[in-house]
RNA sequence: GCACCUGUAGCUCAGCUGGAUAGAGCGCUGCCCUCCGAAGGCAGAGGCCAGAGGUUCGAAUCCUCUCAGGUGCGCCA
């Protein structure tokens, strides 16, 4: 195991070995289908026989043996490593190992063949009833194939979008919560108890901010001539909850001091501005468990709490921080602050909780937030940031390091920018000029499918480009389409077969005679289909759903190829007509398509499509 | 100056706790669609995985250094 630094680490809460020997019963009670980790099972096995015939020493690690698929599909249908990450403990060459590894896993019924190759590959083929089994799971197991018990039933807290609740969300903020929302969907359906949580920073002088914004937008509906100066808000979007207020308080606040009406205004504005973003999400088909108040932390001693309990391990001192060195601030002086020893869990420097005023930072209360999410009970916590707050990774793994005494690992996924293109020209934003490109602009343009699934079709810490034309092409160059119209394709056969006189509901197809699935194009689609289980725990593993996007991508790609096939040989086409049994067969494994990508994308977040237009 | 992220085909990007001859789409080249499933299909060319060392049976992947780009660096959240 490989731990970046003293923090905790989150690999070691999940039992990286794969557990497949026994499959577990998921939450539906059903039997988990992955051939990957059956073959595993039998590989192991094979290696243990070994051992007791004295071939191989008792005293062995199977932990890195592995069984995956071969890059070049020439090489079969799996191929495992375990001569080779043996040979050096057993004292023994790979290939005596592979040898007799080869010739006792060629005796099991399930393998076809088992070929040593290279320099002590073990190439197995599978034997067509395995395939057919798994069409056969698949559609027995519906939404639920591929789900998996790996989280253990741990529980999670992901926190995403957190956006200072100001003014609607923009594209950035849309990003994370796409990302967010489906890594948490992804976490759930590998096993974990998940709580996406949003962290709604209502007590700095943001807000403050958006009261006096509100403030002249009022006095402007009271028909008051006002000007928008540096660090106010201009956003149109205040408009109607200046008019709001006025329709609430009447004339009251006119004329009147900040001490008459900061703290109601602000209290007003940023419920109105969360009214705002929970609309904005819920468009995006986001919903939160839990919305957590930075200003519920203020005045109530928990964030006096938190710092204790850092002062308690002795991390909490008095000192004076030396200035950067490249980047010297004008006005740069040496003061005395309340720091917090972070180097002491990894970070690079130590951190300010107070200012040099008394007042907290922006840390203090962030350090008090992640205190409650330890404290709740979490298992492991998730950060989703964007890349700008990069700099703050550090220091919020050392803060949650410390609290939890190196037990409770945290996360931080940094989302990149995005690059909006329209007509070929870059569309810009600027918050400060108040017309940015909004979370609804593009949601309204291109619609929430579309977007979430566009928004992972890169890595989370890569730049984006989302072309509004683009995504909205239907062609083989727009993933988005690509993915969708393979879905509605097995629609169409489900409605082709039923104008055909042919039975094609899933307890017909559970029991069709899939024996008939024996072509090479078609085993190549069940082989796809048989590295869902696994994929879903490497995206979950990894934290990275844009995994399951890119894997749909390939899953769609052999049922094009598939269909494509059909057009030269019409025995590869799913409708039979006149062969009931035969069509059956087909339509089972192009159902068993259907299923895994509408599972798939039901973690992205997307409707399957049942039919283009 | 320091930290983090990024560097893979002409372009945009994948690449599995390290695995075999590094993949996809676009673009390019060639062939195929009068009709039954062409909002296309098939095939091909195209790579010093930024560079140099190291660890390993094995490195795009791990470690060190260098180069290039991005982001961030107390009294802003």
């Amino acid at each position: 195991m490989r731990c970046r630094n003293t923090t905790a680490c989150w690999a070691s809460l999940i039992d990286l070995t794969v557990h497949g020997d026994k499959p577990g019963p998921n939450r539906k009670g059903r039997g988990q289908m992955n051939l990957f980790t059956e073959m595993r099972a039998l590989v192991i096995g094979a290696l243990e026989r070994m051992q007791a015939e004295g071939t191989l020493p008792a005293e062995l690690d199977f932990a890195n043996v592995a069984v995956e698929p071969p890059r070049d599909a020439a090489h079969g249908d799996m191929a495992t490593n375990a001569a080779m990450v043996l040979a050096k403990p057993a004292k023994t060459k790979p290939r005596d190992i592979a040898q007799n590894l080869a010739s006792i896993l060629a005796g099991d019924a399930r393998i076809t063949s088992a070929e040593v190759a290279g320099p002590g590959f073990i190439n197995l083929r599978l034997a067509p009833e395995l395939w057919q089994g798994l069409v056969k799971a698949a559609l027995e197991e519906g939404s639920d194939f591929g789900r998996s018990t790996m989280g253990q039933g741990k529980r999670v807290n992901v926190e995403y979008v957190s956006a200072n609740p100001t003014g609607p969300l923009h594209v950035g903020h849309t990003r994370g919560a796409v990302f967010g929302d489906a890594l948490a969907s992804l976490l759930d359906f590998v096993g974990f108890d998940v709580t996406r949580e949003y962290y709604i920073n209502d007590g700095g002088a943001q807000v403050d901010v958006l009261a006096r914004s509100v403030y002249l937008r009022y006095l402007e509906a009271h028909g008051q001539e006002v000007a928008f100066e540096d660090g106010t808000y201009p956003g149109d979007y205040l408009i109607p909850v200046g008019d709001a207020l006025k329709a609430k308080v009447g004339d009251a606040y006119v004329g009147k001091g900040e001490d008459v009406w900061l703290e109601e205004i602000r209290e007003f504005a940023t419920e109105a501005m969360m009214d705002l973003i929970r609309a904005d999400l819920k468009a995006l088909g986001v919903e939160m468990d839990n919305f957590y108040s930075e200003k519920s932390l203020y005045g109530t001693g928990r964030i006096e709490a938190a710092l204790k309990a850092l002062e308690d391990k002795g991390l909490i001192y008095e000192g004076v921080l030396e200035p950067p060195k490249g980047k010297k601030p004008e006005d740069w002086e040496p003061r005395e602050q309340t720091l917090f020893k972070s180097t002491e869990h990894g970070d690079d420097v130590d951190r300010p909780v107070k200012k040099s005023d008394g007042a907290w930072t922006y840390f203090a209360p962030d350090i008090a937030y992640h205190y409650d999410k330890v404290s709740r009970g979490f298992d492991a916590l998730i950060d989703v940031f964007g890349a700008d707050h990069g700099g703050y990774v550090k220091r919020m793994k050392a803060a949650v390091s410390a609290l939890s005494d190196g037990k409770v690992p945290l996360d931080i996924k940094l989302t990149q920018l995005v690059k909006l293109w329209k007509n070929g020209e870059p569309f810009k934003m600027s918050k400060r000029a108040g017309n940015f490109v909004t979370l609804r602009d593009v949601v309204d343009q291109v619609g929430p499918d579309v977007t979430r699934f566009v928004m992972l079709t890169r890595k989370n810490d890569a730049p984006l480009d989302f072309d509004f034309d683009k995504v909205l092409e239907q062609s083989k160059d727009n993933p988005v389409f690509y993915v969708q119209y393979a879905h509605a394709r097995v629609c169409s056969v489900l409605r082709k077969a039923q104008e055909a006189g042919i039975a094609a509901d899933d307890a017909t197809l559970v029991g069709a005679d899939l024996s008939k699935l024996d072509h090479e194009a078609e085993i190549s689609v069940a082989r796809k289909l048989a590295e869902w289980p696994r994929l879903v725990e490497i995206a979950g593993r990894t934290n990275e759903p844009h995994r399951v996007a890119f894997y749909l991508y390939e899953l769609a790609s052999e049922l094009h190829a598939l269909w494509n096939r059909g057009n030269d040989d019409p025995a590869l086409r799913f409708v039979q007509e006149g062969d009931a049994a035969t069509s059956q067969a087909k339509i089972a494994l192009a159902r068993a398509v259907a299923v895994v990508i509408s599972a798939g994308l039901g973690i992205l977040g997307v409707t399957p499509a049942q039919e283009m237009r």
